[in-house]
DNA sequence: GCCAACGTTGGC
DNA sequence: GCCAACGTTGGC
């Protein structure tokens, strides 16, 4: 059984047709200690996650990614001239983990967040929980099959 | 640009 | 170990 993600990007830092551009990525750069545990400890090769567009006009849901490996040391905290770079995080002892996302899809239109507020079934998620900014959080099997049946039914409304 | 929410830091 | 100060996130 695969597990469900939602994964934050602002999308003029790295946006989903960056991510359809390459193909695939290292997913680099979370720095919050919830969200690495989900990276090193959770997430498997082939869960699949909605990449979430944040800070964003609008912000939404933009596309599926799915994880291609299970978590390693984020090498971006090890590089004194990267912006991410965290002195606490040794080679030896890394601090901060990433996992390789692989392109899915790119939805036809983005799904907003002031929408997804309106769709029955899922007011208890993560996302929409008031002062939620965890950037990698779980999405339930529920929540999955209420978002993936709504584009489903919007992308054969526009075939 | 504002500001609420919330995580982290550091003085004590 | 408490908690005020500070920094960041991210919707609006």
């Amino acid at each position: 059984m695969p597990n469900y993600w939602l994964i934050k990007s602002e999308p003029g830092v790295y946006s989903i047709d960056d991510l359809k551009r390459d193909g695939k990525t290292y997913w680099d750069g979370v720095r919050n200690y919830q969200a690495r545990n989900f990276l090193r400890d959770q997430m498997k090769p082939g869960d699949k996650a909605f990449f979430y567009h944040s800070n964003a006009d609008p912000s939404g849901i933009a596309g599926i990614c799915e994880a291609a490996s299970e978590g390693y040391p984020d090498p971006s905290a090890f590089d004194p001239k990267d912006h991410h770079y965290d002195s606490k995080s040794a080679k030896d002892h890394p601090v901060w983990y990433v996992v390789d996302i692989q392109f899915v899809k790119k939805f036809r239109r983005l799904l907003p967040l002031e929408e997804l507020r309106k769709i029955q079934g899922l007011e208890k998620m993560a996302l929409l929980k008031r002062g939620q900014r965890l950037s990698v959080q779980p999405v339930s099997a529920k929540e999955w099959r209420i978002i993936s049946e709504f584009f489903e039914r919007f992308e054969n409304q526009e075939a």
